[in-house]
This record gives structure tokens, sequence and C-alpha cells, in this order.
DNA sequence: TCCTTTTTAGGAATCATTCTCAACAAGGCC
DNA sequence: GGCCTTGTTGAGAATGATTCCTAAAAAGGA
């Protein structure tokens, strides 16, 4: 019931500032997405949303996803299986590992230059960039002989 | 009804190679994919192949996408609307521009180094990476006042 | 309190993608 | 040529994620 003091970028009251109402559905669809490292989709959202709230509707939570992540409390992400979504709001990059499907967060990088590169090179103006990264997590590479798979599980 | 010659990294040869048929579908839609740069959803491929052969099936165009682009001979791209498709296999990032929602290639990058650190730094075997900037394109650029965009076309 | 605005639950609608399956085509072999 | 085997297709149904619609509830302000 009390908002988490969690070291994100962004607080409640934060949220309070900008126009939004703090209803308790935002605020459990917020703390859930928070409170996990699975970029979560929003079926997973929304259960465990619903262990707190049971009534709440599933539009109701793809409705707030999309509007946190439109005003910057959340990221947002298009993979082949849907949408995810991301607390972690601070600049960072993804790693996804072939064998196992998951996603890791990539801390940081320190390349502007790659930004004024392109920048030159193209003529366009630079606003944003993101990195994705793919190949073998350090448990999968552990496992020998375990390969690349296609298909993966939704959470 | 014959092969383009026309610089890209596999020909029709090879696709016979694999041991796949070059069926007539499949032949229109690799070069469908392969004659524009706008990075085609199916549904485009499957309206564009439909001038030449009026009762293909959209399951088909599907199908042989998925195919395509599991062999390499195209590459796959998840946004946030949906699934497209890339003729160009060689390595290349992409540029997004926010304003008109446009989606360019970005030659090439010159950075294994990126690859490199972030391998030390998490232990990860990195296979392969790409990157997507955003901001506004030349075009946009010049029409000064046109602010970023939310919902674009498809196509 | 009354009025206005925002937000919600619930279910229907939409839309991209995949599946199912019977018919069809190609190639090998007799 | 006929006969099998295997891969491919078209058509439409099925699935699944996401969005839309609407009436009701909640919040806030005067």
């Amino acid at each position: 019931m009390i908002p988490k003091k969690d070291g994100h970028p962004h607080g409640h009251e934060t949220l309070r500032a900008r126009g939004f109402r703090l209803t308790e559905p935002r605020r459990l669809i917020l703390d859930v997405v928070r409170a996990t490292d699975v970029h979560p989709t929003a079926a997973f959202v929304y259960r465990r949303v619903r262990k707190k709230l049971p009534r709440v509707s599933l539009a109701t939570v793809y409705r707030n996803l999309r509007m946190l992540a439109a005003e910057g409390f959340l990221a947002e992400r298009a993979d082949a299986a849907g949408m995810r979504f991301d607390g972690n709001t601070l600049p960072h990059d993804h790693f996804t590992c072939l064998a196992c499907g998951r996603l890791y967060d990539v801390p940081a990088r320190a390349d502007r230059a790659v930004r004024a590169r392109v920048a030159t090179r193209t003529g366009f103006e630079i606003l944003n960039h993101r990195a994705e990264f793919y190949g073998r997590c350090g448990a999968c590479r552990r496992q020998t002989g375990r390969s690349p798979v296609k298909g993966q599980r939704r959470s």
C-alpha cells in the first residue's frame, strides 16, 4: 500500500504530479513490472495483479501499461511474440540467449561515439539508440551441447 | 521468369541447392521482398504477389516468409505492429524516423569492439548483434516544426 | 451535495498469424 | 505410362494478442 522506495528513477509521487491519478490498478501494475526482471508481457502482469485485485480487467492492464510506457515510466519492447514491458527506464541494452531464450539486461554502454558516427554518415538526427545482442548466456555455455532453439515459452 | 542478378547474397539457384523447390509462389515472394526497401509486412507481400498470382493464399505467403527467413534468405524483424521482412541480409542496422515513421537501413558498422566489450563484461558469448537508431531523417529535419507522432500507418 | 471528468470491468471486436486438411504437383521407380 | 512418396498449396477455421465500446463506479471540485 505504501509506495516502494526501491531506487527506480521515478517514484509514484511523480506519477501524480504529471496529472495521473494513482489508482489501485495502476499502482499494482507499476509495482509488478518494477518488481521483476523478466520483461513481462501484459498477460504476466495481469496474472500478478489479479492476485491482489481479482476483479481487475485485462483491458485495464493493457490500457495502463501503454499509458505508463508513453509517459516514460516503463519501457516498451516488441519481440516476435508480442509486447514486453520493462521497469528499467535507464538506458541499457539487451541480451537474448539463443539457447534458453532468456532476456537479460546489459547495464549500459559508453558509446556516444556510435551515434555521432551514424549521424554524420547518414545526415539523420539521432535522438536515441538501442542495441540487441544475441548469443549464449553463462549458464548455457556451461551446459555444452545445448543447441539454440526456435520456439520459446511466453511468460 | 528469369532469376534476377541483383547483387544480393543469395541467388535463386542456392534455394534449390538447399533442398527447396523454387515454386512459383516462392519465387514471387522472394522477388517482392527483394525488390523493395520498405521492409514489407506479410500483408504487403501478399498484395504484391497477388498481382501476378491472384489465387495465392495468405497462408502460403506467411509460411514461405517464415521459411525463407529461417533459412537466411530474408531477415525478420519484430516491431510494435507486427513482423516485417527485409531482403537485405547483409549485416546492417536500422534507423526509425520518429517524425514520419519511415524505417531506413544504416549500411554497416565497424564495431566488433562493442561485442568484445560486452562479452567480457557479462560472460556471455555474443554471436550477433543489431542496433536500432531513433531520431529524425533528413527530409523531416528540413520541415522544422514537424513533431514526432505516435501512430504510424502499416504497409 | 451535485456536476464533471477520469477510470474501470467486462465483453465484444479486430487483426495478425498459425493451423488443419484435402487436393495437387514433382520426382523417382517399376 | 502408371504408382508411390513427399513437399506444397489454397481455403478457411482457429488462435491469440491487443484494442474498442459502453455503462457504471470513483474521484475531485465548487
